[in-house]
RNA sequence: GCGCCCUUAGCUCAAUUGGACAGAGCAAUAGACUUCGGAUCUAUCGGUUGGGGGUUCGAGUCCCUCAGGGCGCACCA
């Protein structure tokens, strides 16, 4: 906070400054951190940039900018440094006593109404690292906008009729011979994960469809009666997709995943939600129905001449086939016009369970809801979180919003986009799945449902839980834990490692995932952020114990005193503090949340060299205590705050 | 064929969006607490940023081109 007042200050300084002395305006004026401290800490290389358009020289330019500059408050100097840069250092002191009072405050926000939709997985089967990706991605988004202030609903789309749940459905029905209460009974069995189960049988059921194509009649007429709602198909249909969710919400509530609303496929058919999405993309002329060609009879959106698409050999989409049905764009559509309110009809919601926190989660209905329920859509801007394959799919959606007028809303349909996750030859195989000759070579493997390629998300949780369980045991044999708290420490450092690990590539790289690349505890990794805390923790805790005053109350803390002697290592754990909210917002706007996590990673290198070479409990110089207290103390907050931000817990010890 | 993405140390990745000497982790090697617990730290080794052109005061980053790899481009979802 203090570091954006200084930013803003020097930036107007330096302008009107500019101005004045060279007759010349500017527009923005690049501050950053030089790459050593020893630089200074803040840069700018303002007059390298001015030096061309002045025609004169960059050092002779920063020489008379920076000569009598009226510096902002925590500014002590400016120097001119390398080929040209303004380097500034700060009043060390000053700016740390302020900063304590100010970590981790964010950056203020206007709070606007925003969806965030993430997970969005299949109920047909257990869901896959591929998809945590997606979760982690999302509910870490979802928790950085609403500390950035702005309101946020979130959401976690169920495709409950889809292709992919009629095919479990057949395979109960033609394959297994069950019906729906043999099927209840699989979902009450406490012994077998019923979407691990479901897993297993998708895939078989697909090898069915490749020696039996004639079975396809089957997906058909299920589909059919899935979406027409009837008889004991549908039903059975409902009951999987119901229980499969409720595996998913299991899965991600280990990971402190949590959600506002299930919007359900079958509700947005139940209410005709394209019916209406249809009316109004006919009368404004975005799709039409082609008379002639091998589209006849297709209604399609006419993409050809608009910018995403040009250039493409088959611009048009069809959003209504020849028999009348409606592709999944067609409805994604519909469903996107909702999301911003742009439709003029809406659902009914009921409560679809409690959380053990007391939030609620809330499911749409199309029957009637309940009359407390709150409202949801209507937002102004719209994030999906949805892999990159996926890309051409949203462009034609987002296009479909513009083609019907609705320019902001198209602006503010985001698509959050990274790549997927797959598997190394060496880990599929050690899953013992079949990789032919030609696979081993190749950098990765896709994952696949149908195919039954995949690391499960529990599983992978309870091989880390295992591992770091393990780790725990061997680390506290003195300490006498219970089993219980044992458990509770491997769950967490589970969890911190797991969501590390997805969020620290950027978006765009495929995870060519590793199991003992995932497993590691040490260096760049969750693990380490929380050790990195555990011991800052620890100093205070001891101290408490040992009745050693830290003395970091406002009145003892003197500018002065600080001032004369924090070292560069102390003073880099402050000023890298003082960075963080910027960079959660940098990646906000990029949607790179990697550069949160790096932040962190990289302070926590810091924090722990500086506390091997920096004893405080024991240091018998009382000033020199405190300035090293406070130090870590600013540590601590940071920690506290950014690993709360990325949900990631921190254990009472490690 | 068209579009998007990736290529940086042996391996996995960074690089403040065009800025200062390209940095981390892992692996390898050599070290470090009777201290706030070593899931840590210190040091060494490791680079023609895939190749070639160009723009610029300045290029890993922008443009062109070539090569390799991946993913999209259904009357599937």
């Amino acid at each position: 906070m203090i570091l954006e007042q200084i930013n803003e200050q020097l930036t107007e300084t330096l302008k009107t400054r500019v101005l004045t002395l060279f007759g010349h305006a500017i527009d923005r004026v690049v501050l950053q951190s030089p790459p050593r401290l020893a630089m200074g800490d803040l840069a700018t290389p303002l007059c390298l940039e001015l030096a061309k358009v002045l025609k004169r020289k960059p050092r002779e330019l920063a020489e008379a900018l920076s000569k009598d500059l009226a510096l902002p408050m925590f500014v002590q100097s400016v120097n001119v440094e390398g080929a040209g840069y303004l380097n500034f250092r700060f009043d060390r002191g000053a700016f740390t006593v302020a900063h304590m009072q100010s970590v981790m405050v964010p950056i203020k926000r206007a709070g606007g109404r925003m969806i965030v939709e993430h997970t969005n997985i299949n109920p047909n089967k257990a869901a896959h690292i591929g998809h945590l990706r997606n979760a982690v991605l999302g509910d870490t988004l979802v928790r950085c906008l609403k500390w950035l202030g702005e309101h946020v609903e979130t959401q976690n789309y169920i495709d409950d009729t889809g292709v992919q749940v009629a095919d479990v459905v057949v395979a109960f029905e033609h394959l297994l011979k069950e019906d729906a209460a043999a099927v209840q009974k699989r979902i009450d069995d406490p012994t077998v994960r019923f979407d691990y189960f479901c897993w297993d049988l998708y895939s078989k059921m697909a090898n069915y469809y490749a020696e039996h194509p004639e079975a396809e009649q089957w997906r058909r007429d299920t589909l059919h009666r899935i979406e027409q709602r009837e008889g004991e198909t549908a039903r059975l249909a409902a009951l999987i997709a119901r229980a499969i969710v409720h595996r998913h919400l299991a899965t991600m509530l280990r990971f402190d995943i949590e959600y506002d609303l299930l919007p359900k496929e079958s509700d947005i058919i139940a209410l005709h939600f394209w019916d209406r999405a249809f009316e109004l993309l006919k009368k404004s002329g975005a799709v039409i129905q082609e008379t002639e060609g091998k589209h006849k009879g297709c209604w399609v959106m006419k993409l050809e001449g608009t910018a995403d698409f040009e250039g493409m050999d088959e611009p048009d989409k069809i959003l209504v086939r020849s028999n009348g049905t409606v592709t999944y764009t067609g409805k994604d559509i519909a469903y996107q016009l909702w999301k911003f309110g742009l439709l003029d009809r809406t659902f009914d919601y009921r409560k679809f369970k409690s959380y053990p926190d007391g939030r609620i989660l809330w499911e749409t209905t199309a029957s009637e809801g309940s009359p407390d329920a709150p409202k949801f859509g209507g937002a102004q801007r719209v994030f999906n979180v949805i892999d990159v394959r996926q890309a051409y799919l949203q462009r034609v959606v987002r296009e479909g919003l513009r083609l019907l007028g609705h320019q902001r809303e198209a602006e503010n349909s985001i698509h959050f986009s990274y790549e997927m996750v797959a598997l190394t030859p060496a880990t599929a195989e050690a899953l013992g799945l079949e990789v032919s000759e030609a696979d081993r070579k190749r950098p990765f493997l896709e994952m696949s449902g149908r195919k039954g390629v995949g690391v499960k998300i529990d599983d992978l949780v309870d091989a880390m839980q295992s591992k770091a369980t393990e780790a725990v045991r061997e680390g506290s044999k003195r300490e006498g834990l219970s089993d219980d708290e044992i458990a509770l420490l491997g769950r967490q450092i589970a969890i911190g490692a797991i969501r590390y690990f997805m969020l620290k590539f950027g978006r765009n790289k495929v995870i060519a995932f590793d199991f003992n690349e995932a497993l590691t505890f040490e260096g760049d990794s969750g693990p380490y952020l929380q050790y990195s805390t555990v011991r800052v923790e620890n100093i205070f805790r001891k101290m408490k114990e040992r009745g050693v005053n830290a003395r970091l109350d406002d009145a003892s803390i003197d500018a002065l005193t600080l001032n004369e002697g924090l070292t560069d290592e102390m003073w880099e754990l402050v000023r890298r503090s003082a960075d963080l909210p910027a960079a959660i917002e940098r990646g906000v706007e990029a949607l790179e949340l990697s550069v949160i996590t790096h932040e962190l990673f990289e302070l926590s290198q810091k924090f722990n060299s500086f506390y091997h070479k920096y004893p405080i409990l024991n240091e018998k110089d009382e000033a020199e205590r405190q300035r090293r207290a406070v130090c870590a103390e600013v540590f601590r907050r940071t920690m506290r705050a950014a690993l709360e931000l990325l949900a990631i817990p921190v254990p009472e010890r490690m």
